[in-house]
DNA sequence: TGTACATCAGTGAACGCGCGTTCACTGATGTAC
DNA sequence: TGTACATCAGTGAACGCGCGTTCACTGATGTAC
């Protein structure tokens, strides 16, 4: 079962999501194709499997940087981007099938992937949140659309969070740039050489979010 | 042959990019698969005149938007960013063919696609230099890492932009923001109910970003 | 005006491929008495 | 300790599917003399 994940793994190291196969997998299992049916339901039952254990990778590589990052919110918060980017591009095809196009046909059974799916969001939340607590988070209070309002203060009440709400939409702003970036530098959405040195340009962009989120050093 | 590009078009509306085929396209074309080579030297082909087309349709719609938001360069942006979203909520497997998972197999030809893929970001880079021009940018003087700053300088020259590096960084969050965020519409990143009003969120993270890159109303 | 010929759009059969999934089955392993 | 039986992992053949691409071809249209 595990040997089946693992495969499901290397296979997406060659191959997008959507080539993903169960007769590549049974192939490389050493197995007759009929037999993986016996661990998995179907084809979507292992990109259930496989969704899930990407989301917690990507969760363990940001949650160790951020433990690794000391005690600093912003750099907890660069910490985590780095390590999202790195484990990205490592991965690409498993970036893909967690951040790229959905895979057609296929639709992720929200109680299994919802919660491995929130975690760098959440992982960025407790900053945002420590950052409050010790007073190096500019709090500003523009106002907010009511629905957005709305929104956010069910988000912050889910969670727990004290910081304000403007402050929360700052933050996901950092969170979806965030991935703005890394989706352009793992799909190649730059030229080929435009940039020369995308890391330093990712973590320059970084620290600009990180500023519009208002974490100071 | 507009027929062609046009039934692919179609196809699109109900079918991933990946899952494109010309067998589908000559059907609907009311022609045998084969006719197809006719007109179109392999499936690459297909894809990469769709491609062309995606974009630009997506730049004439930027470009009508900024046209039709007045003379205000955050208005423009403003306006841009929304013909983005929707565009591409209009159409998600063509907003996937140009921004998801790259097509397994196809490499899109620089000499034909980077040109009409470049549309958007220079749209908002002219909205950049008019905002410089006009005395409503935001000029700050952060330090850029030396490969940054020569990189964005070759930019600026190749552009004939006067806008000052630093700007033109901020220039790019935007940008890749702005795909961040439309990413996470499309394909459907946040729970499903979490945000009431989506387009609402949008608009507020656009000014949010707006301001970042120093465009004053 | 009429005939010979070239062009060209589209045909139809075939190639080899890989896929997801079902099904009745074999044969080894483990358990109960 | 030995036998009968159940469990269960894996087999192999088959289903029907759609795909990209090649190839020799037909037959209508248009052109040249």
């Amino acid at each position: 079962m595990r040997e089946i994940v693992r495969i499901g793994r290397e296979q997406l190291a060659t191959v997008s999501p959507s080539d993903l196969s169960l007769r590549a997998v049974a192939r490389e299992l050493g197995v007759v194709s009929s037999a993986i049916y016996r661990y998995v339901k179907n084809r979507d039952e292992l990109l259930t499997l496989l969704i899930v254990d990407a989301y917690d990778e990507l969760g363990d590589a940001v949650d160790a940087a951020v433990a690794a990052a000391g005690s600093s919110p912003r750099a907890g918060v660069l910490a985590a981007a780095r390590a999202t980017r790195e484990w990205s591009l490592r991965e690409p095809s498993r970036y893909a099938l967690l951040y790229g196009t959905p895979v057609p046909g296929y639709a992720a059974p929200a109680d299994r992937t919802t919660q491995p799916g929130t975690r760098v969001a959440v992982a960025l939340m407790a900053l945002l949140e420590q950052a409050r607590q010790e007073g190096r988070l500019e709090e500003r209070s523009e106002r907010l659309p009511r629905s957005v309002r709305t929104d956010l203060d069910a988000v912050r009440r889910e969670f727990g969070l004290e910081v304000s709400a403007p402050a929360l939409a700052r933050g996901f702003v950092l969170w979806t740039g965030l991935f703005g970036l890394v989706s352009f530098d793992v799909f190649d959405q730059y030229g080929v050489d435009t940039f020369s040195d995308r890391e330093a340009l990712f973590v320059h962009q970084v620290e600009l979010l990180a500023d519009l989120a208002g974490l100071t050093a």
